[in-house]
DNA sequence: AGAAAATGTTTTCCATGGATAGTATTTTCG
DNA sequence: CGAAAATACTATCCATGGAAAACATTTTCT
């Protein structure tokens, strides 16, 4: 036998306080947690969790202008140019750049992009909800509802 | 009267379709949203939302590893090192390495560091609840708690 | 019409935080 | 005991995303 039952070294713990009721933190943590999850299930595919967002959004509203898309997720317009730049690249958008207001850029999906988006979506909307989280359905349910309210895209019921 | 009644100029509405109920996006716009109070009402202490976390666990658990304050709240060795000096910079940190095991680094709060985080703590640990976040208490806490069922903090009551 | 303001995107530069490798110290094991 | 492994922190380099300015085009105002 061992000298010790020790798991590994001695792995103090280390205690949260009321800190463990922060939202800021809760937020941080979770998002990691997602993250981890997002990475092992999907990286396959090869596109960051944003670049499947926005090729989703181009396929929902068709020759939407970059600016306006980049605002809706807080997307830097900066950010934006290079994300949309890689999926140009990847062949999955297009730039359109309209005749009548040539300021701006319209993005749509290539025949590969619809094809990639209808492929997939299935997948990247429920990588999640398989996976198993600690939370019930109906609690999953109910924290995508209180996080809508938090951030004004649905009444409180 | 104007020619219109645009508000700004068109405004185009992004449509989000299900990609509105994913956990990922939502927790990213929670974030955003959260430290926008945050560095709005929390700024002027010069601090950002991870350096005050450290700072009270620190006076939570006096003496413990920095690296076992850095796994617990997922921030990478590297960045705690440089995190970590800046604190001591600011005179509310000082490293300790105690004599019987020398690779490791104890951390403590100065005086200074002490007064720092009593003072404050009640700030930090507010600054959301009292903003009129479109959420009633009791929703507010239910969200916390789904969070921390999330991350494996508390069991699913 | 022409100058000034507004709109929208891109370019350049910078700050943040992670990955990898390096250094120092202690522990383990032949 | 001495070599190898383990532990823990730090230094260097890199990727990501943002800020500010530059650029191009269109609209407004006199």
């Amino acid at each position: 036998m061992n000298k010790q039952v020790l798991p590994k070294s001695s792995e103090a713990e280390i205690e949260f306080g009321e800190m463990g009721h922060s939202l800021g933190l809760l937020l941080r943590l979770s998002q990691l947690r997602v993250f981890e999850v997002f990475y092992e299930k999907l990286s396959h595919h090869g596109l960051k969790p944003g670049e499947f967002t926005v090729l989703w959004l181009i396929s929902l509203n068709p020759d939407a202008k970059q600016g306006d898309i980049a605002r809706r997720i807080h997307i830097k317009p900066a950010h934006m140019t290079k994300l949309v730049s890689r999926a140009v690249d990847a062949g999955l958008v297009e730039r359109v750049i309209p005749e009548d207001d040539r300021r701006s850029v319209r993005l749509r999906l290539t025949q590969a992009g619809e094809r990639f988006v209808t492929e997939k979506k299935r997948e990247f909307t429920t990588y999640l909800a398989d996976e198993n989280i600690g939370l019930s359905d109906s609690d999953f349910s109910e924290l995508v509802r209180l996080l809508r309210v938090f951030n004004g895209m649905e009444d409180p019921k």
